[in-house]
DNA sequence: CGTGTTTGACCAGCGC
DNA sequence: GCGCTGGTCAAACACG
């Protein structure tokens, strides 16, 4: 998998940039380079996406880079230095002598006071992105308030016309109001709920159905369960929505299934028509009804491609390594949800998210409004060359925290990050931007908050993202995946 | 014995 | 209404 995507998975700030040098020698200096042996064989290795960072899953397995960052931090400089010194012979290092290792030493003090300045301007830029996060909660919650004194604004006028019409008709107009008082009340919370958790509507939804549905063990977001109150029509079309949102996953894998750090117990397993494999249904064990299930079954076209399908919102602390996925999942979910919401007033489209969102991959994320349910799809089996036509140059890699492919990171991971969750490192080359001159982890995160400001499309799906999450902050438990 | 997997049965939605 | 299909349940089974 590695192989394929050419990724380095370690998550330290260590950004790569040089790997694209002329000259630069990958095995001086351990670094992965992005595109490293492509396709050189088949992978038969088990995805494993979303470990902690410090396992390097696809790391380990070749073109290893073992070294703790602080070894990198050297190695990065090595990078540099040896390029030109060394790359003919290993045996003429001496030649230089002194002067080559003084330069050598005084450009890695450089670049090490470049790496901490980098790591400060890290550190600055997620303050500011979590106060950005802290303000939106701040203006939601006063959007929510106008909202709900509007609504009561509009109740008011309704009743004092339903009044005057029954003074006027003297008729059956007080029971219409009646009714009519309780439904705007609806409408006010249904916004409150849409915006708010996945999981506290999963839970709402449950709690109103019925049959086999009893124990947590058994709650079902089975997509077609029609048993809903009929309390309101519009409130049923978004809990639904809710529950059905999806975020399908495509991956090279031998391994029966990816490891995302969650534990499943499968529950099912069955044929589906027009594909030879079969289709496994898991749900998540990590907590006594946690509402997360999954979905595994190989591709009928390309069997060593494993598709993988996400339902649902943790109800229950995350370890490090799935916490990634599932902030992605979530993040993906939500921002799909948002898009489709009727509480996102017409924001944003599917369409709109995936050009938004995933500006550098329309081949690699896919957001499908037309399928029986919104589902994000993610597909991770391109080559990292392909990636790159897709891409600026890859002059920095993302460090996503863990071992999936830019694209996945950069994108949706984005949302989480931008939500308040707890990721390890920061992220983020927003792909449509010009590429830095001298690109860095601190450019990429400048010009992240640059189209954050400037770009209102990138503002508008960011703005989505962190409203539909930030509600699930508020009202959630110690869920969703961004224990921070 | 506890936990997880397998697998046939059951249920609901959907199209005809 | 009927059959097909997807999704889930739960008893039986396997395994450590």
């Amino acid at each position: 998998m590695d192989r394929g995507w050419g990724l380095t998975l370690d998550s330290s700030d260590q950004v790569e940039f040089f790997a694209n040098k002329p000259g630069f020698d990958r095995r001086r200096s351990g670094l992965v380079m992005f595109p490293s042996r492509v396709e050189e064989t088949p992978e038969h290795r088990e995805v494993d996406f979303f470990a902690e960072k410090t396992k390097k899953p696809f790391v380990k397995n070749e073109d290893s880079n073992p070294e703790p960052s602080a070894a990198r931090d050297f190695d990065v400089n090595i990078g540099l230095q040896l390029v030109t010194a060394n790359t003919g012979s290993d045996q003429s290092a001496v030649d230089d002598g002194e002067g080559e290792d003084k330069r050598a030493k005084s450009e890695l003090a450089r670049l090490q006071a470049e790496l901490e300045r980098m790591n400060v301007e890290n550190q600055r830029l997620r303050g500011m992105l979590s106060q950005v996060s802290s303000n939106h909660a701040s203006l939601k919650m006063h959007l929510v308030t106008m909202m709900q004194q509007k609504a009561s604004t509009q109740e008011q006028e309704i009743a004092d016309r339903k009044c005057e019409d029954e003074r006027k008709d003297n008729g059956g107009g007080a029971r219409q109001f009646l009714e009519l008082v309780p439904e705007q009340s609806n409408s006010v919370s249904e916004e409150r709920t849409v915006s708010g958790s996945p999981q506290n509507n999963l839970d709402a939804t449950r709690s109103k159905r019925t049959g086999r549905e009893e124990s947590p063990e058994s709650e079902s977001w089975a997509p077609g369960s029609k048993r809903l109150n009929p309390t309101n029509a519009n409130q049923q079309s978004i809990e639904a929505t809710m529950r059905k949102a999806r975020v399908s996953v495509r991956a090279r894998s031998e391994a029966p299934m990816i490891s995302d750090g969650c534990q499943w117990r499968k529950y099912g397993q069955k044929m589906a028509k027009g594909n030879p494999c079969p289709r496994a249904y898991y749900r998540c064990t990590m907590a006594v009804g946690c509402p997360v299930r999954k979905q595994v079954q190989r591709c009928a076209e390309d069997r060593s491609i494993l598709i993988t399908t996400y339902e649902g919102t943790h109800n229950h602390p995350l370890p490090p390594a799935a916490m990634a996925m599932a902030s992605t999942t979530s993040a993906a979910a939500s921002m799909l949800l948002s898009g489709s919401m009727p509480s996102a007033d017409g924001l944003m489209n599917p369409n709109f998210l995936a050009r938004t969102i995933l500006p550098c991959s329309s081949n690699m994320a896919t957001i499908s409004a037309s399928a029986p349910f919104p589902t994000v799809t993610l597909d991770l089996t391109q080559s990292p060359n392909a990636l790159q036509y897709q891409r600026p140059p890859p002059h920095f890699q993302v460090p996503f925290p863990v071992s999936a492919p830019p694209v996945f990171g950069q994108a949706l991971y984005n949302q989480s990050k931008f939500s308040g969750l707890q990721m390890p490192k920061p992220v983020n080359d927003a792909p449509q931007l010009p590429a830095p001159a001298q690109p860095s982890f601190t450019d990429t995160l400048s010009a992240a908050t640059a189209a954050i400001t400037a770009d209102p499309n990138f503002t508008a799906a960011l703005a989505a993202a962190i409203s539909s999450i930030m509600a699930n902050n508020g009202n959630h438990t110690p869920n969703n995946n961004n224990n921070s």
